[in-house]
DNA sequence: TGTTAGCACTCTAGTGGGTTGAGTGCTAAA
DNA sequence: TTTAGCACTCAACCCACTAGAGTGCTAACA
């Protein structure tokens, strides 16, 4: 039995029905609203052939059906059709949105606020990660005798800090020295090739002063083994409009929304959800296709943005898994397309 | 008509027992559990005359009394008793504290779950205010022909970085002697002082060079304008637990979560929050005490970390009015205690 | 052969009455 | 002043009933 034209509008106008409204479809609602041009009688057989095929189901026997997972998946692959912005949407998005104000992270914080609240879905963007960029600066910055804060900027103008404790005292000019010698080697290697270009170099650079030598490879050697470290080679997460899930019906449920919220709050577990795919354009999970158990019931839309035509970041949309995936979509898209360029400025080229 | 012995009694009774089990407490209840040596029959004597002043109150005719704000006032003020934490306590509090891993952000922002998973309250930590505090150290680091990145560190350890667009191209070198003019000039200086100190001495330094003297101003001035910037001055705000809310039963209403969570959600609201009291002590704020209007049915336990002495920041607890009061004050005041201590290893002496 | 009207059937959600039980206030006795 | 006794109140729960939406099936129709 295959699914012919007539399925397929009785399958779209369950979908839009019920995204809007969050109630079971019902023949008769189908035949009045959507002029499919038959009778419910007719479209009720539709609905038993589309159910039995998995598209649809229903709650209980008197209720009207709702679509499956396997629905939704149908309509984002093959049935919904592109939701264009129009000219005064796009300029009010353009509007809202906060450039140059600021660093990175505030333009990162305030896209994500304003993609949820152009949405009505909760916003998760992972920002820059400065794993595969490259370094432009590092500063040493001598705080207590034995304390040193180590800032790194990168091209992306990501700005990492770390503290170190040294083993000794270190004079405040070698500290500087080391800085000196750190920055002329690194600048444009990779992060995480640091410590071995460094290795290679520092013996040629230092080795008549043994005693900076020493300093600088203690450094690295703190660089190395501190695991905390790792973390924040991996991009922070940013939410915005986490308040949305609770305005969804679906989600008037206090263990469900405990269980969501539990994951929102870790933010190693939103940044595994960004980024357990490679694809570079758009990706739709709908309910179990994440990983996650807690998110059965929602649907994640997630996009890169990039910079110099490489993808640097994700910008995601969490909601029910009764989206509007058409304008959630294009939204995203959009919201994607103007922070990519925003950051653009603060690249170097 | 007083609050006598046997009345305070009673009221501390009614808290314990509506704390531990967020049902209203009958008057047989009490009479069975907390021994007072009097029958139920006289409890509610002296429940009829606690409720006629205001201490507790009735939810419906035939339902037990639960304690009103004023009576938890009362109990905060003059009835609780200090809670002590154990040895035992003391060192798993201390063992699961995570010190100098990584930098200050890290710290702050792990004390905050530390903090919640160890009450089941919300926990809100405001960072160290940058205002205040002494300069560190400037950097200005290229990243584009007119783009420069601003770091600024604080002796805090707190490190601010800001985006200027500069209105020319500028040399690398320039910028350089910028850096080192700025460096040897504002070292020791406080942040809000910046301006009005480098004006002074910078025509001085730089009258001759009157392409970089152009630049400096052009800096300042773009640091003078941002109103965004200002932002970043006034301390980052931590959250921990938020989850908590949703296990309180008498947050078991969505309309409520919606509304904590929507003020939550929004950085100024907690700052400001956690900001309109000059006490350096432990503050105490039971429903409406809260000014904002959605905190109806909660408490804000506060109190202030320190280092050298001097109050630089907040931790709060956030629960609901029926709080375990004498506890959450003693483990927030010994979570502030250790954070304290911790920080005091980033601050310069 | 596909479509449709008609109809019996199913199941949820909502309503209203009755009961239970916890807790109270009042009164009178100890 | 305290306490036992008692009538009273009220939320919460249970249960039966109804209304209504929606279905699947059948038989008639184009």
């Amino acid at each position: 039995m295959g699914i012919d034209e007539r399925k397929q509008r009785v399958l779209e106008a369950i979908i839009k029905d019920y995204v809007a409204t969050a109630e079971p479809v019902g023949s008769r609602t189908i035949a009045r609203k959507y002029n499919l041009g038959v009778s419910p009688a007719t479209i009720r057989n539709e609905m038993a052939d589309l159910e039995e095929m998995g598209f649809i189901e229903q709650p209980h026997t008197s209720a009207g059906r709702i679509p499956s997972q396997l629905g939704y998946r149908y309509y984002v692959d093959c049935l919904m059709e592109a939701y264009s912005l129009s000219e005064a949407e796009e300029t009010l998005l353009r509007s809202m949105f906060v450039e140059k104000m600021g660093d990175l992270e505030q333009v990162i914080q305030e896209t994500s606020k304003l993609l949820s609240r152009f949405t009505n879905y909760t916003a998760i963007i992972l920002g820059p990660t400065p794993v595969g960029g490259k370094l432009r600066q590092v500063e040493l910055i001598p705080l207590q005798e034995q304390l040193v804060l180590m800032v790194i900027v990168m091209d992306s103008g990501v700005v990492l800090h770390k503290m170190l404790e040294l083993p000794g005292p270190v004079a405040s000019e070698d500290l500087h020295h080391v800085s000196y010698v750190f920055n002329s080697k690194l600048r444009g290697i990779m992060l995480e090739n640091m410590r071995r270009t460094l290795l290679q170099e520092l013996y040629d650079e230092l080795q008549h002063k043994k005693q900076i030598l020493r300093l600088a490879l203690d450094i690295l050697d703190y660089y190395q083994q501190a695991p905390q470290w790792e973390k924040s080679h991996l991009g922070k997460v940013y939410l915005g409009g986490v308040i949305n899930i609770l305005n969804q019906p679906e989600f008037r449920n206090f263990d469900k929304i405990r269980r969501i919220l539990s994951v929102l709050e870790e933010e190693s577990e939103l940044r595994e959800l960004l980024t357990d795919t490679n694809e570079t354009g758009i990706t739709v999970r709908i309910g179990a296709e994440n990983r996650r158990e807690e998110f059965q019931d929602c649907s994640l839309i997630t996009v890169t943005y990039d910079v110099n035509g490489k993808a640097i970041g994700r910008v995601g949309l969490l909601g029910p898994t009764r989206m509007e995936y058409p304008k959630a979509t294009s939204i995203l898209e959009y919201v994607a397309s103007i922070l990519s360029e925003a950051l653009q400025g603060y690249y170097s080229r």
